[in-house]
DNA sequence: TTGCTGCTTTGATGTGAATCAAATGGCAAG
DNA sequence: CTTGCCATTTGATTCACATCAAAGCAGCAA
């Protein structure tokens, strides 16, 4: 489906031909413009590799793919085989569940940091989600077999793996608990909170929402409407202020504080 | 908080006074009643133990603690430090969220072979969520740092939590899609099949609820009479035959084609 | 410019499921 | 047998959110 580089270490540029997407010509021009970075630095700044020493980074370096994709790719789709684990390095990751009627439920929205696909190589099924990018994106891609033997061989791995899946789970659980007992302003009130994670404590502050509204919305279990509306109220009563997908937050405190 | 033993390989009863629970006096002398049993043969049939070898599992095994509860004992609640993981032997565990205004959710019921509380130990956390027995139950306790010298001694072992891991977030996953995606109904029937995994395939079946129905109601997140009401809409058509806890299905086929 | 296409907003209307309230039935203690 | 406590059922009412429909607006190609 798309090709990749393994064992090399430093980037190749990806074919992209065949992939499923929309693209803009301006988008694919982009594309093409990259240089080569050394795939360990680029390792060493993400959760799971860092901390790991640096023979054990490079042992593991050596068995990354790189994969540049344009918006719109699709990574995998439900009922595909799993062929081994995807990290972000930058863009945005789409991971959706559909149904027979066509509807889709987004489940998860990766950014720069985060894998995709473990449960699939781990309990050897294929995926039952599907993944697309959301923006032209960079991705690594460790193949299953690799995966695998870095579990085995490499401690201080497995015990990433490990974190990363706790961490998963427990964003899964604090979901869960948001859409049984939080309404639907609640939930957009605590992803825009979310959103900051990471900042510098201000008073004010402001988000870039990832994604269409149209995708945050499904994200957050509310349909598109419902969740202009909510933004609309929240910008009545000056909790923030919308301007397209840039939203400021005058005062943060306040927002936090704001259960109705 | 309670009392268990650690580096023996055999039984040994558990002091279970100060815990929090409903106990009544039948249930309290049951618990006294039982026989010492090596505790080997109890982990290799465990899921998370089974298929590692003989030596690992002995290693493990000595590390292990084992605690008899009688129902309604708390294991933790949300805020508690984690002391490790526990494993479910028999019996059933209620794991919930708790809401600032006394609302509750149960997030999860732990059958026997399940774990509990992986996430807080891997994280490093303390619990967000509570654990709590439904009925009498025999568990194991394995204390945190045994947890992570497994995980960093035998591969194996690490491979068995990092699949227990997949799993769940899986089933999370699977959870949220029915959450969201289907009907109140539909949850209820695909609830009752999952209730039906692993009993020989024939075309009828009975289920005993692990629990009771308010609790099974917030665990696929009905209300109780929404729930009642459902059951018996269910059993208006023959689809299902309903007798306190116990239902029986009298055409499996028939209610897994169901979804109105 | 024109016209297309996809995203977002807005309003009107409908409904599933929660909430409230009260009746029923079982079970254990007295 | 009665009393009281739970769990469950049932009905009536309410509300949040979805659905449907239509219009506004921006970005882009020609």
């Amino acid at each position: 489906m798309y090709v990749m580089n393994g064992g090399v270490g430093t980037v190749t540029i990806v074919a992209a031909a065949q992939l499923t997407h929309r693209t803009t010509s301006r988008e694919t021009t982009e594309m093409h413009a990259r240089t080569a970075v050394p795939i360990e630095d680029l390792l060493s700044n993400l959760p799971l590799f860092k901390g790991l020493d640096e023979k054990e980074l490079k042992a593991i370096g050596l068995e990354v793919g790189q994969m540049n994709l344009p918006r719109g790719a699709a990574l995998f789709r439900p009922g595909d085989p799993c062929s081994g684990i995807h990290l972000v390095v930058s863009g945005h990751v789409k991971i959706s569940l559909g149904t027979a009627d066509g509807a889709e439920k987004v489940v998860d929205l990766a950014g720069p940091g985060q894998t995709l696909g473990e449960t699939a190589v781990f309990l050897d099924r294929p995926h039952k989600t599907s993944a697309e990018t959301l923006s032209d994106s960079r991705l690594l891609h460790i193949a299953k077999e690799q995966v695998f033997a870095a579990v085995r061989n490499h401690p201080g791995f497995a015990q990433r793996i490990i974190a990363g899946l706790s961490d998963r789970l427990d964003r899964f659980i604090s979901d869960l608990e948001s859409l049984t007992l939080h309404s639907g302003t609640e939930r957009v009130v605590s992803y825009l909170l979310s959103c900051l994670e990471g900042t510098s404590e201000r008073s004010h502050a402001a988000v870039t929402l990832p994604a269409s509204k149209g995708i945050i919305a499904s994200r957050l279990n509310l349909t598109q409407e419902h969740f202009s509306r909510i933004l609309h109220d929240l910008a009545a009563t000056n909790l923030i202020r919308v301007d397209g997908r840039y939203i400021m937050i005058p005062d943060v405190a306040q927002l936090r504080a704001c259960a109705p």
